[in-house]
DNA sequence: CTTTTATAGTTCTATATAGAAGTATTGTTC
DNA sequence: GAACAATACTTCTATATAGAACTATAAAAG
């Protein structure tokens, strides 16, 4: 148990600095999602603190919902879950009502240099090189939503050796295990407009029908941004719904 | 300083007691927003509890957004406000940028039966008597919104009464001040669907074009339905941004 | 009247301690 | 081997205390 010391700002409180220094542990790499988090005694031995004060940092990562606690059992670093994406308010109406995630099928996979808007979304120059994908989700054999996506060629050319029926119906596991890429967050952002007929052939709908879009930038646990993705489902399947108070 | 207990199920926590106490002063309105809550020492002497204790307490009813802190000062019953709305992300483009409620202007206020799926969000049966209210809002003099409202009727009789003109751009205060109804928080709901022709009309767009629809239910600290509105706006002028982990 | 200073009140940080409550493992008994 | 008991470890609750940091008010000084 060695002896530890807080770097950073010495006018910020002693369990913001810990909580600092935790959460640099995670977007460093010492420590990744599952992983089990020194216990609050240890902490306060090896730190030289009052328990209460580690259990505030602690508090301070929960929030923020990098760690989860388990009362008799531990604290670990939460790997993140998108079940909170805006798309999951899509309802695919299963007979059953169980939620299952939509099978995936990959459209085209091909290097293109990266158009202006996703260039910037990406934190790179336009004309850069990408992998670009479409991808088509389909529920129960009904196409529900289709999919573009970019990636920044540099850090996923693992990706591109793949055989295409290796790659299951969810892209992040993939990232991490293939690319080494982890995907902490992401903003999404969302909008309606009217089918083209592009996507209207797609989604077999008319063209002109209202659609939601949903752009997505996925971002590691340092920010940089590993994935652009815009998703389009048809308008009356989609309900958002919100608390504001 | 009279000295107080507490009740509930005393196989709860002392800090949850304490919170579930203050929120029940704020429910049933011996607490109202704006007002300020005792100080931790005083409730810790009147409840006979450590200082820690109500202070934990506190920290509940802050993360729930009930009360608000500030260091030196006091801690406050928080005013809930509407900012977090998802209409907030129409975005009416000012030249200056600024960001301002937008003019209301009311174009039909009478009573009417409610229809069956207002009456369910209401808590109320089919065929009672309820305040319907059609309303545009304007932003620099163009239409950019336009609302259906229902009120129940036995609790907003005083709104009848009020002239249109005295009624101004924020409903919520209206009802406050008039009627003593106060709104503590809302659910909402976002969708997408075709513009119909009276809708297409009074936001002067085409038929068909796509327009968001937002519900909302406004509840008061009891969690009575108070008020239920379906907002319209132009998709093209909507973007929701949201961050997922 | 204005400015400064003191003071009393507030939340915020940090320490120390004790035991309750929950979980996983190990050892014992049958 | 299965069931139970003891144990060690974890987080969680609660108390007590001291002072820092911040805010508003009152008193004093110019």
């Amino acid at each position: 148990m060695q002896q530890r010391s807080l770097s950073g700002d010495d006018r910020l409180p002693v369990y913001q600095r810990l909580a600092d220094s935790l959460r640099s542990d995670v977007v460093e790499g010492r420590l990744r999602p599952g992983d089990r988090v020194p216990s609050e005694n240890s902490l306060a031995r090896s730190y030289g603190l009052a328990p209460g004060t580690v259990r505030k940092a602690l508090d301070v990562l929960v929030s923020e919902r990098l760690f989860e606690r388990f009362h008799g059992r531990g604290t670990f670093v939460r790997a993140p879950s998108f079940d909170a994406s805006l798309f999951r308010f899509f309802r695919f109406q299963s007979a059953s009502g169980e939620r299952t995630v939509p099978e995936s099928r990959i459209l085209r996979r091909l290097v293109e240099p990266l158009p202006g808007h996703v260039a910037r979304c990406l934190s790179m120059e336009s004309g850069e090189l990408g992998i670009s994908m479409s991808r088509l989700r389909l529920y129960q054999a009904e196409p529900v939503l289709c999919e573009e996506i970019w990636l920044p060629l540099h850090r996923f050319e693992a990706f591109l050796a793949l055989d295409s029926d290796a790659i299951g119906d969810l892209l992040y596991p993939v990232y991490d295990d293939a690319c080494g890429q982890l995907v902490a967050r992401a903003e999404e952002a969302l909008t309606a407009e009217a089918a083209s007929p592009e996507t209207a052939r797609l989604l077999r709908i008319e063209p002109g029908t209202p659609v939601i879009v949903i752009d997505r930038i996925a971002k590691g646990y340092d920010g940089t941004p590993l994935e652009w993705r815009r998703t389009r489902g048809r308008a009356d399947q989609f309900t958002y719904q919100t608390e504001i108070c």
